[in-house]
DNA sequence: AAAGCGGGGCT
DNA sequence: AGCCCAGCTTT
């Protein structure tokens, strides 16, 4: 499909970025490795939640090399509560990559960077547009909003095949001369003008080409249908100390929060099932002493997952060796393992009650 | 094509 | 209580 106003759209956008854009910590640079970064930790999360993440991670890892020669253990440990946490392992591998296949300079084209781990068509775009100054489209849920409704293209967004079509248009509307600042721009728009609920259509600087602001049904827009139902798992958490340490384990190296760190989880059944003999059984130690039973509960909510976790305090000997995946640990040495937040919270919650108890 | 994969903020 | 966020990988 051809598009109608792309000269005075391209120019009204850019225009308006030029005068309005954010100042984000890496609009400061034109660092491929740097874009990089900024653009796999902005996936599925906010500019808001990235910014501390990113000047912090920049300041331990300012060189591709030197990401290329991180312990995985101390990446995870900066990705912590980022969440998505393959990203943090597959940047190393495709920066690694990079480093050995091309000399330690990113790819400047599409075919060689979406073959990196976790670059897929929206972060190769980005790169490329926005370190190279190329010409290519950089597709997010962002400028597929602000295109459904400028262009009023009604096809379901939740279909894979449908960016397609946005990638076309993002081909014909790109400014050839400012690839980057057109790609930010659709961004930023999204961001602060053509947000998902209650645009501000009045202060928008191509209203006057947009279909929908003109068909009134912008905010309608885009269409999105699929939505899938989480699922509840319950488990007994136990916080298990013996002679002053306590009972740690390192998540296994695929799945849900691969190679993070952890309490003993035991999975029940159902939910009211006693886990005390499967603790006991797997890791090969005995419950000596409840310390608390039903010490807390919390609930923690994934994308595609709730946990109940109800938590346990407990003493217990060991009968022999612990399986490979367990330690016992200080708190102290906690704080230096990578932990989900759901970890994190059950931590704070144990300090409290050693170190701010009444007694 | 659909499911798996975190966490938080906004409505 | 949903929805969405500068998505990618695996099945």
């Amino acid at each position: 499909m051809k598009y109608p106003y792309s000269q005075q759209f391209r120019q009204s956008l850019v225009e308006w970025f030029h005068e309005e854009k954010r100042d984000l910590p890496w609009r400061q640079t034109n660092d491929p490795y740097k874009i990089w970064v900024s653009e796999v930790m902005l996936q599925q999360t906010r500019v808001d939640t990235v910014i501390p993440y990113y000047q912090r991670f920049i300041d331990k890892y300012p060189t591709i090399e030197s990401l290329a020669n991180a312990d995985e253990e101390e990446l995870l440990k900066m990705w912590e509560g980022l969440g998505y946490y393959s990203r943090a392992r597959n940047l190393q591998a495709g920066v690694k990559e990079v480093v050995e296949k091309y000399g330690g300079t990113v790819p400047n084209n599409r075919h060689d960077l979406q073959r990196l781990k976790g670059v897929g068509p929206y972060t190769a775009g980005a790169i490329l547009s926005i370190a190279y100054n190329l010409p290519e489209h950089a597709v997010d849920g962002n400028v597929m909003r602000v295109l459904s409704r400028v262009l009023h293209i009604k096809e379901d967004i939740s279909l894979v095949k449908t960016r397609k079509i946005f990638e076309e248009a993002v081909e014909q509307l790109i400014h050839p001369e400012y690839p980057g600042d057109f790609n930010q721009a659709l961004m930023d728009l999204g961001a602060m003008i053509c947000t998902p609920s209650s645009p501000k259509c009045l202060l928008c600087p191509v209203r006057e080409y947009c279909l929908g602001f003109m068909e009134g049904d912008a905010e309608q827009l885009p269409i999105k249908t699929k939505k899938t139902k989480e699922k509840h798992e319950f488990y007994d958490v136990y916080i298990a100390v013996n002679d002053g340490k306590v009972l740690f384990e390192k998540r296994p190296e695929e799945g849900l929060l691969a190679n993070m760190w952890q309490f003993p989880m035991m999975l029940k059944g159902k939910s009211s099932e006693d886990t005390k003999k499967q603790f006991e059984l797997k890791y090969n130690v005995e419950i000596k002493n409840i310390i608390e039973e039903d010490f807390f509960e919390q609930k923690h909510i994934f994308s595609h997952l709730i946990w109940n976790l109800r938590c346990h305090l407990v003493d217990i000997t060991e009968n022999g060796e612990l399986p490979e995946f367990a330690h016992y640990v200080t708190l102290k040495e906690i704080e230096g393992l990578p932990l989900p937040v759901p970890m994190i919270k059950i931590v704070n919650i144990l300090n409290q009650y050693i170190f701010h108890s009444p007694e």
